[in-house]
Order: C-alpha cells, then sequence, then structure tokens
DNA sequence: TTGAAAGCGTTACCAT
DNA sequence: ATGGTAACGCTTTCAA
C-alpha cells in the first residue's frame, strides 16, 4: 500500500503519494507506534542485512587473549556504518550444523576457524552465500578468499632473531588441539623452512599436553635446543610458567618466543618476546572483502576468482630471548 | 505439507506421515540439498531466537580493557547452550534509532548502556520485547530488571582500605563523558556516602578532561588530596602516565585506586590497585534472567514486576596505595 | 494518484 | 493418513 511507500522510502520509485495523504499516514502511524517489522522485510526481501562470524577453539578465548576482540572490532568498523548486523550463531559454531551457513539469515559469513572439519568445508564450498576465511592459507576452501597472517615471513624473521643471538637448536612448540589446525601446520612448516634457509637443522615439533616434565631437561647444558618458538602467547605463558616451576631461567637456559604479541606478553616475567599479527586490520579487510562479494552477488554478478591476501608480521622483541647459554 | 512435518518435526504434532513416504521426503530432501529457509520460520513463528546486546560507549572498548570480552563470555554461555542467536546490531548502538528495539529481529534485548538518553529510555520502556539492563541501579528505566555492581559497599571497601592506609582527604575522578552517566552519578555518591560513614570530609569530584595540569599539585605536601578514586582502570591509567610526567611518585605522593580490576593493572607501573566486578556472573545472570522473561512473555505469562540485583565487588589490592606521604 | 492482489517459505488447521 | 488452504507483514506489479 500506499503506507510502505511513505513510511520505508520503497515501492519501486514508480509510484507517488499525495503530500497531504503521506501527512495523514504518518500521524496515524505515529499514534500507533508503529514499526516496520524487520524479519518480513529480511523475508521478502531476502537480504538480511546481517554477517556472521564463526571463531575457532571458543571455549579458549576465555583467556587473556586479546584475539577475539580484536577481530571484532575490526569487523564492527566494516560493518556498522554499511548498516550490516554482526553475529555470533551457536550453530554455526558447532560443527555438526554445517550447513547452518545457508539457512537464510546471513547475507555472508567470516569463517575464523581454520579447524576445519570435512563436513564444514564441504559445507563452506557449497554456502549459497558469500564465505571468507582468516587464518587459512590460499586454497584451503575451493572458491572462498583467504586473509592470512604470512607465516613463512614471521618464521624467517624470528629465526633471524634467534640467530643473530647465537641459537642454533630451535624447537617448535605446540598444543594437541593446535597441533592438527592448518595453522598450526603452516607454522611449524614455515619454522623449519626459515631454519632450512640460513642452514639450521631442523628445528623439532614438541607436542606439550597436559604434561610439561618434558621441559626440565632445558636447564642442563646438552639441552636439545637453546630456544622454544610457541603456537601462541597463551602456550608460551604455560610454557613460562612450568620453566619457573623446574627451575629453569629464562632467557638465561633457554628463549621463549610467542605468537600474536597480545597484552598477555607484557604480564609475564620475563616479558615474553612475540610475532605481532595484525588481527584488526585483517578482519576489517576481510569483511570489507565480504561486504564487496555480498553486494556483486545481490547484482548478480558472476563470483570472481577467489582472491587470497597475506598480512606482514612483526617481531616484537621483549625479554624472553636472550643469547643461549654458554658451554 | 508433509514435508514440513518429516524434515523439521512440527506440523501441530497431530499429523502423521507413512513412513516410506517420510523416507522418500528425506531423500529428495537431501538430493536437492534442501535447508529450511530460517527466516521464513521466523516470520512465521514470531520467534527470532536471537538475542541482541547493546554495549555502553562503543568506541571506547578498544582499549585493554576486558569489558566487553567479560560482558561477551557470560553472555554467550546463557545463550548459546539455549541455542539463541548474539546479535550486535548498529542502529542499537546508535541513539538515533531507538525503537530498532522492537522491529521484530530480537526476542530480547540486553543493554549495556546506562548513559541513556530520554529517546532510548522511552524506547525500553516501550519495547515489545523483554529488556534487562546491566549497570543501572533499580528503578532506572519503569519495569526493567537491572544487574549493578553494589557501589556502595565497592566504595565502603575502598575508603576502608585507605583509612587503614592513614588517608583522610580523597577524590573522585572521572571524566567528563562518563561523568553524566548513571554509573558516573552513583560512584561518586557512594564514595560521598562511604566517606561520610567513617567521618571524612566529603570527597571532591574531579572532572578530569585532556588537560591533567590539575593533577601536578598533588607533589606538594599541602595537595588536597592524599588519594584519587578513579572512575575506571583506563582513566587510573592515565592519571598514573600524567602523575610520571609531573614527577608524582604513585604510590608516595598520592594513592590512586582504579575500577574494573582489569588485566590493563597488572601492566601499569606501579599495577594499580582497583575494584573488581563480577562483570561476567552478571552478564551471565542477566541473559539468563532475559531467557526466562522471553519464555514467560512467549508462553503469555503476564510479566512480573522487575528485579534488581546487587553485586558484590572485592578491592584487588596491588602497589598503587600505599600511606599518605608523612608531613 | 490510488487501491487491489500476488507472492516470498513456512506451518497450523481443516477438509477429505 | 493425506493433502489443500490460509495466514504471518511486507513490497511490487498491475489495474482502475
Amino acid at each position: 500500500m500506499a503506507v510502505s511507500v511513505v513510511l520505508n522510502g520503497t515501492g519501486g520509485r514508480k509510484v507517488t503519494v499525495a503530500p497531504e495523504k503521506a501527512e495523514r499516514i504518518r500521524e496515524i502511524a505515529r499514534e500507533l507506534r508503529y514499526q516496520p517489522n524487520h524479519v518480513a522485510r529480511t523475508f521478502r526481501s531476502g537480504r538480511t542485512a546481517q554477517v556472521a562470524v564463526v571463531f575457532q577453539n571458543f571455549g579458549h578465548f576465555r583467556s587473556h587473549s586479546s584475539y577475539r576482540g580484536d577481530v571484532m572490532n575490526g569487523v564492527m568498523d566494516a560493518l556498522f556504518p554499511e548498516g550490516y548486523t554482526l553475529s555470533l550463531c551457536p550453530k554455526l559454531m558447532d560443527e555438526r550444523h554445517p550447513d547452518a551457513i545457508s539457512d537464510g539469515r546471513f547475507d555472508g559469513v567470516l569463517w575464523c576457524r581454520p579447524d576445519l572439519s570435512d563436513a564444514s568445508a564441504t559445507a563452506l564450498q557449497h554456502a549459497r552465500v558469500p564465505v571468507v576465511m582468516m587464518h587459512a592459507p590460499a586454497g584451503t576452501v575451493l572458491g572462498v578468499p583467504t586473509f592470512c597472517a604470512d607465516n613463512e615471513g614471521a618464521m624467517r624473521r624470528v629465526v633471524a632473531h634467534l640467530v643473530s643471538l647465537g641459537h642454533e637448536k630451535l624447537a617448535f612448540v605446540i598444543d594437541p588441539v593446535s597441533e592438527h589446525s592448518i595453522e598450526g601446520q603452516s607454522r611449524a612448516e614455515a619454522l623449519k623452512s626459515a631454519a632450512r634457509r640460513v642452514g639450521l637443522q631442523e628445528p623439532d615439533v614438541i607436542v606439550l599436553g597436559q604434561d610439561h616434565r618434558i621441559l626440565s631437561r632445558y636447564a642442563e647444558p646438552d639441552a636439545p635446543h637453546t630456544a622454544l618458538v610457541c603456537f601462541s602467547d597463551e602456550l608460551a605463558g604455560f610454557v613460562l610458567k612450568s620453566c619457573e616451576q623446574f627451575g629453569i631461567d629464562v632467557p638465561g637456559h633457554v628463549s621463549v618466543v610467542g605468537f600474536d604479541s597480545s597484552p598477555l606478553c607484557e604480564t609475564t616475567r620475563p616479558r615474553l618476546t612475540s610475532v605481532a599479527q595484525p588481527v584488526e586490520r585483517m578482519a576489517f579487510e576481510a569483511t570489507t572483502h565480504l561486504l564487496s562479494l555480498i553486494r556483486a552477488a545481490e547484482e548478480g554478478k558472476p563470483s570472481q576468482s577467489a582472491t587470497s591476501t597475506l598480512y606482514d608480521c612483526v617481531l616484537d622483541i621483549r625479554e624472553s630471548t636472550a643469547p643461549p647459554p654458554a658451554h
């Protein structure tokens, strides 16, 4: 009816309403406290103006990590000025409902969860809405653009720093959960390849579960490694704590490097040297790209081939790295 | 049709379908990659299974404060197991669209934004969905339940701590934005009343904008106050920085107390004594209550009178408080 | 310029 | 047991 035209400015822009009638409509609407029903409009138009964000390791982000906050800041900065709503949906977080992606609720999905199962991968690939991934290398899922830290470059910087201090025997430390994630594999490989580049022996990969006794040997002069490069700051934090318990001096006996350069790094003793990914910027640009894909899809444009973007990481050098012990 | 019954288990539970037909339906659905349209179901049922959270001072939460993360953790812990989706909506964050609350998209709203304008207050009161507020004293908006820190109790603890150290001249420090918020007023009043209780002179209220020169006098022996109780950790952090610039020793010349006991408190020099609110628990319980209101409304139960819950705060004593300087 | 009608996908109800 | 029909609120198209 005319009401729709007057109040919501729609109506194929071919319809005009007499000014006085329009005024009367507005008045009555005010009187009745009329609110256009957003769900009905969404239903009719097929446009939800809503974007979902899916996080990895959901429970883990209760820690002091600022990761989730950084992602959300970037996402909101991209979404809100464009009028999009951000949605965190339990079904999407749960591996068991992978095709909730395409249930019509979301115009697009930002998938920050490289630990994907086969079912999720299939669902992502067949999603009826645009999807963008963070923290996954190019081509992880066919047709899905990726925004990822340059793990190779990051590990080259880590190795350069450690080598400049005199280290030769490195190890990569990872937790059993992340071990099988794409990002975990990618960082482990990147460290190995960076070490190879400078002629170092290949770093070992240490999977560190509940039992940290393996760390106890690092006080001894014949320790197998003098520097531990950790998958995350959180893990590095646990390593520091265990070292303290075992009477191992960091960085005197062994150097420790984290990943993310979160606020946690400033609170540990010693303060933690760590790789900084520009998480907020990655999230912002990934989301912006997602919006452009959404608009293209709405205008019926053919989907372009998937792009992939790598982000340079810097090494924030703090106090947990130093020359290895002299023999 | 039968399809609805078979695939979505609905259909007034009076309808039955022959097993073989049901199987055929399922098969075809699989073949077509059929996905029930969630928007249509929402439209039809009027139930969105979506709850909105509205934050205060949106821009401010880019800081190291863990506030927003704490709230979100509590909210998600309450929502996700019940299958509700969390939504952050730019319209709700924006004062100009207050009645987006009732546009049908949300089954309920958690309003963490005591800095409300008159328009928002009216919108909250007339909302067609249940609303719950955090950080606002009882009765802030008629009919809206509140979940709030016990500012009175918190300030009594702060005063007790400072008095035990020997302080007599206190001030409340607040930024110009928070000054007019309900929570700002409430904490200022709470400090005054706590001081009065123990026979201290009434604390001054210092509104601290960009210009911190007013702090320079605290190095002098006749400084008007020996302890500054700040509205937030963030503000306290700025105070610490300015003090350092002016050569004022904290806690030697003046003691500083924050509010929130966020991770920031561990990173400042000296580490910041601060009041801890159980933000995550508050958010969890507020959200749980919201869900119960939503269910009651769905079942057509009359709305109960609004409850209000106060949360005990503890004082985390760190390094920024000490006895006042001897004259 | 205005009004009437169809349809989006789902589900509840009521005839068969 | 089965399947047809109407309705949710909105927007667009078409006819008056």
